[in-house]
Order: C-alpha cells, then structure tokens, then sequence
DNA sequence: ATAGGCACCTGGTGGC
DNA sequence: TGCCACCAGGTGCCTA
C-alpha cells in the first residue's frame, strides 16, 4: 500500500530500530530488484551509521555515516519486517526467512530489517549524500503536498492548459510528489470532481480547492497509520498494512457517502488503472 | 513538449 | 483440482 501516507508511516516505523544504530551486517539475497543494485552494496552498507531516515515523495531515504545515502523504493508491494528487540522492553525471536525477502539488515541493537517484495517493483540505491536531491529518479519530483511549495498558485502554474485528464495529472509526481492511485480517487470525490474530467475545462477556482483537500486526505491517512502502528511492536513488527475507510477506493457498486447524494460508486478504466468515483456527484 | 500505452513481476481471486 | 482471465498501492520508457 505505498502511497505517500504508507511510505510515511513505514519510515516513522524504522526510527526505533534504525536511526542511530549501525548496521551489522546486510544480507542481499538477489542482484537487483527493480534495477541491479548498486556496486558492492552489501559491502557499502555494513558498519555504517544510519544517521536519519528521511523521506521524499514515495521514497524513504537513510543518510549513511559514509556519506552516502540508501534510497529505497517500495514499489507495489515493498514491505518492511521489522522484527528482533530495537527498543529493549521485549524478547522478539526472528521469524524464519519468507520468499522474496530480499534484503535483510541486522542492526547492532538487536533489530532486524527486512525487505520482501514480490513483484519487485521496488528499488534500492546508494547516492552520494551531498548530491542525493539531484539523483535522476528525484531531481524532477514536484513539491511535497504537505509543504510549503505545494500551494493553490502551484497546481494552478502547472496545470495550467493541460489536455489531460485531472486524474492522469494528480498522479504525475511532477505536479505533485507522493500521490497514487487510491488518493487520487478519494481527494477526486472529496471535490466533487470526475476523474475524466479534463484540466483545461476546471475552472481555476476548483483546482484551487483541490490543494486543501489533498493536505487533509494525506493527513488523515498518515494519522491511520500511525495509530495502527502501535500493534506493531507487540505483534511481530508487521509495516504497512493497516484498513483505512475509504469513500470511493474499492467501493464499486456502493452507495455514495456524500451527504445528500443517492448516488452509486462506479469503476471506470483510465490508462489502464482502475478509477473509483461517484458519478452523481463528481462532475 | 505532451499524452497515452506498455512493460517490468508475482500472487490472489473468481469463474468454468 | 486445474486452468485461465483479470486485478493489484508504481513509474520509467517508448511511441505518436
């Protein structure tokens, strides 16, 4: 589930068990995933410090004390396992390794991080820490939707005579960094906006609007996540799968939840990716 | 430059 | 039980 919120809340979970501690040992159990690993990873990586988990869009970012900086991309289906005792309050045991963990890194306070990913849409990096921001895959990501830089004069700017369907443009991470599809739909609904509808037939005063709502679909769903974060420690250390309740994502053929709104949620198909929307209501 | 479609992968589900 | 079609949270790259 890694959109931006899930991401967020992965990184938020690898704090205890990563920040400030060294990395043993990392075990790379493959030569690549989405593409080939970098040269010597394994290598690179073991006996360094992570000094601080960041993240940018979609991506969760370990400044190293080598200078370099691990970037890690969860692809569809990244997860991180982490189990063993980060915090000291309580005896964990390892599980027994699973199909397709394909990085794993022990820490020096007893944590284990474990990277499994089936579809291997995921990506790991090393990037010279001073240059990190100028990497390829995010030197032309647009602004964090929870930042400054991401205002109602910026969608504006960008969107500005755009054919496209506003969909397809929320979803360009050049617009607005760290959205996917289940956002998208659910901060569509919450304007009231079609997903087909195209950008150059939105009046100005609508795309305005989508800004606030976007901050609070994300805020909302990174607070989700964080509260069902809380079992992982007692469970076994299981990172990105919470339920949210969602108002249109996955709810085909349901009643519409606006208020006054008897209308049903449809699926329709947009550049081959499933869109959830009401079409009573979203115009 | 921009828009649309494909490709990369595995696994789960539901129908026959 | 088997087989098949279809679906899934992303995104770089290729084509018009």
């Amino acid at each position: 589930m890694p959109e931006l919120p899930e991401v967020e809340t992965v990184r938020t979970g690898l704090v205890p068990a990563m920040e400030g501690a060294v990395i043993r040992k990392a075990q790379v159990n493959r030569p690549d995933l989405r593409w080939p690993f970098p040269e010597n990873m394994a290598e690179r990586l073991t006996g360094a410090t992570v000094l601080q988990l960041r993240r940018r869009s979609k991506y969760i970012l370990a400044d190293l004390s080598t200078q370099e900086t691990l970037l890690i991309h969860l692809g569809m289906s990244g997860r991180m396992l982490i189990s063993g005792d980060p915090l000291g309050q309580f005896v964990h045991d390892h599980p027994a390794p699973e199909k397709h963990d394909h990085v794993v890194f022990d820490m020096n306070n007893g944590a284990r991080v474990t990277f499994n990913d089936p579809r291997r849409f995921g990506a790991m990096d090393l990037l010279d820490t001073a240059t990190a921001a100028d990497h390829p895959l995010l030197a032309s990501i647009g602004p964090e939707p929870l930042g400054n830089d991401f205002n109602e004069d910026h969608l504006v700017t960008v969107l500005k005579g755009r054919k496209t369907p506003i969909k397809s443009a929320l979803l360009d991470q050049k617009n607005v960094a760290g959205l996917g599809n289940i956002y998208v739909c659910e901060a569509l609904f919450r304007a009231k906006i079609a997903p087909r509808r195209t950008v150059n037939n939105l009046s100005e005063k609508r795309i305005r609007s989508l800004v606030p709502i976007i901050r609070d679909v994300l805020s909302e769903a990174i607070k989700a996540g964080g509260s069902s974060l809380k079992d992982f420690r007692q469970a076994d250390g299981e990172l990105g799968y919470f339920q949210h309740s969602f108002d249109v994502y996955g709810r085909e053929n349901e009643a519409c939840r606006a208020t006054d709104c008897n209308g049903t949620v449809a699926r329709i198909t947009q550049s081959g990716r499933s869109s959830f929307y009401c079409p009573q209501c979203q115009r």
